[in-house]
RNA sequence: GCCCAGUUGGCGGAAUUGGUAGACGCGCUGGUCUCAAACACCAGUGAGAAAUCGUGCCGGUUCGACUCCGGCACUGGGUACCA
């Protein structure tokens, strides 16, 4: 009998799922059993929280969730209590987008989509404890993520303990202390006004109020975060984005920028990560700089400095101009009158220059001149002031010193204002490029001059600091996460407004329960759609804040609510966190990298420092899998270019299509009668060609071809299955041509039209190409069946089983490398299953010995556990699964059905092969499951060899082999050697200058 | 532009980290079984008639390089005026 996969994979997930098989007891009672003396140790596997989309689970999904599985699995069969949870981040645009079109409710939306997933995840077995599931979008979880929000208000940072502290700590300095204002005032603390210090506080809480330049989003209707636009437009959707100024909710994280950067030497996550991580946080160091200005001609009173950054303070000689950021607050008082008309509209048209199109033209050069000097602080000679948008306010000063010999984009500047250009570092060509290297000697530079860049650096900041001119400073690029969005589906800010003071809730007042809404819309004034809700005020009195939290609120610290998941009392307890403190790996995708991956770093910290946990980093171990990309797959789309006449309507004429070959007619069968909507596909290899002919104005109107997307799942090796991709989803009367033969579908069937006898060239092809899987691309597998109406396309946990698609999936490559995905190696797989079946079995029957096994037996054994054991601890999933295909190849070979060597065999297969294992154990005679079984141990007696077959090569190329004892001396080897027939042959009658033998591995003979 | 990966047969990919390049699987070819097919099993399969040549290209270190060093090209991903 072959082996059952769909009994038996059914069977054994039912039988995981009522025996709570894989439940992780929190923290293991040590009393739990009579005489159970040892506590296991505890080890903790994350995936990335999946988003519940309702395209469903594809292929790519579960490759990390199976890596991750496989090392579950196998800690705990090595003996350690192990966290393996899963949920679900169900908060998030797409449910609320559908909201919008159908006035579905998100939450209905989510729930369907989610017991979709866990459908999914079901029929691959996974070995999740379903009992600790979250979801951010359950008010008992995001009860706590306000809760956190509210810690976030209620703290400041503290630089001088370097980390955060309680408000009150701040309120307490402020007491005694005199406040002075920014227009002048200055007022002692106690004698503020409560908006006043509201106000004075907002600038220090780690959650903020504030005007702040946002990534708008008017198709969206939103804010967004920095990392959520790409390339100017919205990571999601893809929709423009502007900037624009706005209050907002805004967390702290640049008070976190140093410990975030500093703590990614401790973690063992990618390089590439943490290299993302560092460039995002784009520490520099550098110096503050100030001009004085050259007195004002028009006697205004102003301002009379401009405060620059600079990371190059050795370059000061070399300044030639000063730019400011078109926003800058002195940008008005530096107007002269005859340039004002001049500046204000560069302002405007900066303002108005979306993100988008300042990313289209980078190489574009604008810039205005104030009319204003400036002071060098050094040579005391006059230096201009301009503005340009290539200076952004919202690093360093929003001002900088132009030093455009040695630095590209003032060299631009400079070049095009024709602006004069110095040479301060000798080593490159300035009359073709800017000098930007940190290297050489400084020339024209007065004290600098001779000093390497170094050097001069040094120097530079000493002199400044002396003078009082600045200070040594240090930058980070890293920006304040925007927290509010202009939307529906997400948790509430637990916030209320009481005479225009921000307010949070009290904690015993959580959940604020996000409220019903009629529509899932802006109000008419622009509000966003909890605006909408019927009397939700706090205390009936008072507005609540009306954006909610972003996508990545509740993700920021779901890795601690696993631990203990329905306590009601606290976000995790003190004993659950003590114990599994954080996750030892975790694997995910790299998109994360500098989104969710920061800010759960953030949290992480933030809560250490109040105390709240033990941990300052979520996880010790990072993994990412690649992505599995699709075949996407075109099909060609005959349209008719509609002649130029205004008059003339295709649509509504008779038609016909012309075919040609060569240039002459070789049919015109197919009429269109003024069919708008039927249409006309072309095979991607077909060589013909196309015009429509109008008979009543007896004239030819172009034809134009058009590539669109074919749904992959009727097609294989590019050729669809015209059959079953009609059937699915009916196009209207559709016509297909190829170059030998078209089809015409009526009446439910196709008709084909051949021209030729030779069946091959029936083949109606796509052009493939490898994308990104996107539902809009047709080009999402799913791993499980895929119904069209009462069609079903087979996936392939249906046709080959769950462990088959974990080998697989496993199989395909290294964990971390993209692929496409094909299933043109399956079949090996799945044959591989059936062939480690068939080593316990003789037909129906189980058939294992219980003789002991044979010395090449268990070589057999141990050779492929200390092959496993060594790929599994180095996540090289892949070659475990061909190490496992030897291993049973070989013992096909030995006819070997030993108990001593299968019944191992079936655990160390176990974590990649679950149900297939189980069900062996059983037949085995075991009555528990093989989860909780002792993996084998590694013995190195058996491998233990007394010859070495050595490979001879000749100046590094092996020609021959010979075996030599172990035992054998290195000397004597190469005595050996030298006598050899075949070495002779080699040599040539040579003498050979040198042999290299190096034992157990092999001999080199240098002629 | 900058940063990070990667480039090995017809294809996915191995190579214990400087020691037999191409494991394992797919595909292909031939054979056994079958009326036939599928399954299964057996043999072969980098190129070349051979000597030999072969890990993107050029050079170096070494007895020996897919592996280390220098330079270049290409592919994929990230990032973007950060002073």
């Amino acid at each position: 009998m072959e082996y059952n996969f769909r009994e038996i994979e059914k069977k054994w997930q039912a039988y995981w799922h009522e025996n709570k098989t894989f439940k992780a007891e929190n923290p293991p009672s040590p009393f739990q059993g009579e005489g159970r003396a040892e506590v296991k140790p505890k080890y903790y596997v994350l995936d990335m929280f999946p988003y519940p989309s309702g395209a469903g689970l594809h292929v790519g999904h579960p490759l990390g969730y199976i890596a991750s599985d496989i090392f579950a699995r196998y800690k705990r069969l090595k003996g350690f209590n192990v966290l393996h949870p899963m949920g679900y981040d169900s908060f998030g645009l797409p449910a609320e987008q559908y909201a919008i079109q159908t006035g579905q409710h998100p939450d209905i939306t989510t729930k369907t989509n989610i017991a979709r997933y866990r459908e999914q995840l079901d029929k691959i077995g996974f070995s999740f404890d379903w009992d600790r599931e979250v979801r951010t979008s359950d008010p008992n979880y995001y009860k706590w993520t306000q809760w956190i929000f509210i810690q976030l208000f209620n703290s400041w940072y503290n630089p001088e303990t370097n980390k955060a502290e309680s408000i009150d700590t701040l309120t307490e300095k402020f007491r005694n202390a005199s406040i002075s204002f920014g227009d002048g005032r200055v007022k002692d603390f106690d004698s503020l006004s409560e908006k006043e210090k509201s106000d004075l506080l907002l600038n220090y809480r780690l959650a903020y109020l504030s005007d702040t330049m946002v990534n708008w989003c008017p198709q969206l209707g939103t804010v967004l975060a920095n990392e959520e636009v790409k390339e100017g437009v919205s990571e999601r959707g893809g929709y423009p984005v502007e900037r624009k100024l706005m209050k907002q909710w805004s967390l702290r994280i640049t008070a976190y920028a140093e410990r975030l950067l500093k703590d990614l030497d401790g973690i063992d996550w990618t390089e590439s990560i943490k290299e993302a991580q560092r460039n995002w946080i784009g520490k520099s160091e550098g110096t503050s700089l100030k001009f004085y200005l050259s007195p004002n001609p028009s006697g205004n009173q102003r301002a009379e400095v401009i405060e620059v950054f600079t990371t190059r303070p050795d370059t000061i000689f070399g300044v030639s101009f000063v730019t400011l950021a078109p926003e800058h607050d002195l940008v008005k008082q530096l107007t002269t009158e005859e340039h004002k008309k001049e500046i204000e509209e560069y302002i405007t048209f900066a303002k108005n220059r979306s993100e988008r199109e300042r990313m289209a033209d980078v190489k574009k050069i604008t810039g205005v001149f104030t009319g204003s000097y400036a002071i060098h602080p050094f040579t005391g000679k006059q230096i201009p002031i301009w503005i340009g948008d290539y200076v952004l306010l919202g690093y360093g000063t929003g001002a900088v010193m132009a030093v455009p010999g040695h630095d590209s984009r003032d060299y631009a500047f400079a070049k095009h204002f024709n602006l004069p250009i110095i040479e301060v570092v000798a080593g490159g060509d300035i009359s073709k490029e800017s000098y930007d290297a940190k290297e050489g000697k400084l020339v024209n530079s007065d004290f600098l001059n001779g000093l390497e860049v170094k050097a001069a650096i040094k120097k530079a900041i000493a002199v400044i600091e002396e003078k009082e001119l600045g200070k040594g400073k240090t930058n980070f690029r890293l920006r304040d996460a925007v927290f509010g969005r202009q939307r529906y589906w997400g948790e509430p800010i637990p916030v209320y407004y009481e005479n225009g003071i921000p307010k949070v809730l009290n904690e015993n007042e959580l959940p604020l329960v996000l409220p019903e809404v009629d529509k899932y819309l802006p109000t008419e004034s622009g509000e966003p759609p909890l605006a909408r809700a019927k009397d939700w005020k706090y205390k009936d009195k008072f507005e609540y804040e009306h954006s909610t939290m972003p996508g990545w609120a509740g993700s920021s610290w779901y890795f601690l609510r696993y631990m203990d998941p329905k306590n009601e009392k606290t976000f995790v307890s003190k004993e659950a966190v003590d114990y599994w403190q954080n996750v030892d790996l975790y694997i995910g995708g790299a998109e994360h990298a500098t989104g969710h991956l920061l800010y759960v770093r953030f949290w992480t910290k933030f809560l250490n420092d109040l105390g709240l946990i033990p941990v300052t980093e979520p996880a010790k171990k990072l993994i990412n899998q690649g992505m599995i990309q699709g075949v996407s797959e075109y099909i060609l789309e005959l349209l008719i270019e509609p002649k130029q006449s205004a008059h003339y309507d295709t649509l509504k004429r008779d038609l016909i299509l012309r075919i040609k070959k060569d240039g002459v007619i070789i049919n015109e069968v197919f009429k269109k009668y003024g069919v708008p909507h039927q249409h006309i596909y072309i095979s991607a290899d077909c060589n013909l060609e196309f015009e429509f002919f109008d008979k009543i104005e007896n004239c030819v109107i172009g034809t134009n071809k058009k590539a669109g997307y074919a749904d992959v799942n009727f097609i294989v090796n590019s050729v669809l299955n015209i059959e079953l991709w009609q059937m699915a989803e009916p196009i209207y009367k559709p016509i297909l041509i190829c170059d030998e033969a078209f089809w015409h579908w009526e009446r439910k069937s196709w008709t084909n039209h051949e021209r030729t006898n030779d069946l091959d060239r029936y083949k109606f092809k796509t052009r493939p190409e490898i994308e990104k899987m996107s539902k809009s691309k047709l080009n999402v597998v799913s791993p499980d069946d895929r119904h069209y109406g009462d069609f079903i396309i087979a996936g392939i946990i249906e046709q080959h089983g769950a462990d088959c698609l974990r080998l697989y999936e496993m199989f395909l490559g290294p964990l971390e490398l993209s692929k496409p995905w094909n299933t043109n190696g399956i079949s090996g797989v799945s044959n591989f299953i059936r062939k480690l079946w068939r080593l316990y079995h003789n037909g129906e029957a189980l058939n294992v010995s219980n003789e002991p096994a044979t010395k090449p037996e268990l070589k057999v054994l141990h050779k492929t556990i200390k092959k496993i054991v060594h790929d599994i601890e180095n996540f090289s999933f892949n070659t475990s699964v061909s190490n496992f295909m030897i291993c049973v190849n070989e013992l096909t070979e030995l006819k070997c059905n030993k108990r001593e060597i299968v019944e191992p065999l079936a655990i160390i297969i176990a974590p990649y092969a679950p149900h297939i294992a189980e069900e062996l154990w059983q037949e085995l005679g075991h009555t528990d499951s093989i989860t909780y079984a002792t993996f084998p141990e590694f013995k190195e007696e058996y491998l233990v060899e007394s010859a070495f077959n050595y490979p001879i090569s000749f100046n590094g190329k092996t020609r021959f082999f010979q075996e030599y004892d172990l035992a054998l001396p290195k000397e004597d080897i190469e005595k050996e050697v030298l006598t050899l027939e075949q070495t002779q042959k080699y040599l040539e009658g040579k003498t050979p200058k040198k042999v290299i033998v190096v034992h157990n591995k092999i001999v080199n003979i240098v002629v």
